[in-house]
DNA sequence: CTCCTTCTGCGTATGTCATACGCTTAATTG
DNA sequence: CAATTAAGCGTATGACATACGCAGAAGGAG
């Protein structure tokens, strides 16, 4: 179970093969009782129902009725698991990323599918990333957001960081939703209170006269209005196109 | 020490209040031996030299010469000693954020600033963030990127949207950067060695028939070109506030 | 000066967790 | 049928956060 690193190249982590299906299986010994997949599965359901701190290798084990240990055959360590488990909660991209002449809207669906995706499953912005990412998922909506650029005149390096710019943003906004979620959860009100309290606590702490720009924003009632979640995704996200259009259209022009 | 939650609004945080100095010393009883202040810096002390896996509560007190338990005199959970860690990070902004016409050089200023800030403290992009900034010196970032919106004609909740966009991206591309440096730790090999090798795993992964467009970045050398790190960080920057500039000039337009 | 209140430091105990190690046993091949 | 290989998993280890309650210090009240 040692990565793999011969002449053609690094080490692929054992239990990213397996992801891609490239493991071959020994002929000998018994035959597996467990899958890698349904571990997976198990461990998101269980996320999804009681939060990532129920998802601990024995609570997981207990879900499949088998022994904590019996877990590491497949997977090297807890951390395997959770980036597997990532993976497994994006799924297949939407659409094919239609190589249509509309970058911008082709953009825009991406990061709403992957704003989706990410609000499906909150506790995934709380997972710690260890690297970029290899899983076949999350390659997989990769791919489709590159294929939305094929025809502005951008260079490959300069798409990566499209992509790179694009789905941080989704990701810290999903994180910003999470965090509200979770404030509502552990204070026990509801949603739409949180941050108008964070307004007040904000107002109480600051001095007027030392955050007088910060205290313009909180009396200006930002943080009181009744603004749809999305609203703030929307915002950013135009931003973001609208600086990405900025270089298309300097590329298409010269 | 409950939070206080009185007629003038939401419970505050003790800790935070704490941090702020609100906190009236009981005439009664012995003189504290330690100070949060004190706890903070050799906590911080302890991430800088060992990383944030080094950092529990019995690591923290040992290095004060203190038992454990001590150290819940002054905060009531490992979870908030975090939050002041990552707030003594930051310290004072660099500038006194001018109000001066030019909004965009103000705020790559800020950026910059506080990417500098984050890349001096690697661990703080792992530190699981609870909630929106309530301490002193977040509030201080905040502020002072507010500030460098003042003569713009954006309304305060677009300021806002602005300031959460742009830490947003900063946060992002710190933590890539952090995770570039850990994979370096991990594996044994220079940094600039991570992101060819991530481009050859990607390659042996990636069937060309299924993934054209992220072949295509690949195959074009992308993870292999000699950039700087910065590179990265000023094109997101620079989509970023030409969004930004956009928004605006509309703005002023009308 | 003395007692009482109040708060600090901290020893101990508890429950949880990830995971190393090695045994047993089941498939399969020769 | 014997040898090989890997699966399931019981046990043990060491780390960790933190609840609880005691002992002693500092100051105020009488």
């Amino acid at each position: 179970m040692e990565p793999t690193d011969d002449e053609t190249g690094p080490a692929l982590p054992p239990v990213i093969a397996a992801a891609w299906g490239l493991r071959e299986r020994a002929p000998k010994g018994p035959r597996p009782g467990l899958t890698l997949a349904g571990i997976v599965a198990a461990a998101v359901a269980l996320a999804d129902a009681e939060g990532l701190a129920a998802v601990s290798m024995s609570r997981v084990a207990k879900e499949l009725g088998a022994a904590t240990m019996a877990l590491y055959r497949y997977v090297g360590a807890k951390d395997e698991l959770l980036t597997l488990m990532v993976d497994a909660t994006f799924g297949e991209p939407p659409d094919p990323g239609g190589t249509g002449p509309d970058w911008r809207a082709g953009l825009a669906g991406w990061a709403w599918a992957e704003r989706a995706a990410l609000q499906r499953h909150p506790w995934v912005v709380r997972v710690p990333i260890s690297g970029p990412p290899l899983t076949p998922y999350s390659l997989s909506w990769l791919e489709n957001g590159l294929r939305c650029l094929a025809g502005t005149g951008l260079t490959e390096t300069e798409k990566m960081s499209v992509m790179l710019l694009l789905s941080g943003y989704v990701r810290s906004d999903a994180l910003l939703t999470a965090q509200i979620q979770e404030a509502s959860a552990a204070s026990g009100r509801r949603m739409d209170e949180i941050m108008p309290e964070y307004g007040q606590l904000v107002a109480r702490v600051a001095d007027p006269a030392r955050f007088p720009a910060l205290r313009k924003v909180i009396s200006a009632g930002v943080m009181n209005q009744e603004d749809g979640p999305d609203d703030e995704f929307v915002f950013g996200l135009d931003r973001l196109l609208d600086g990405v259009e900025a270089l298309i259209r300097s590329r298409t022009a010269t």
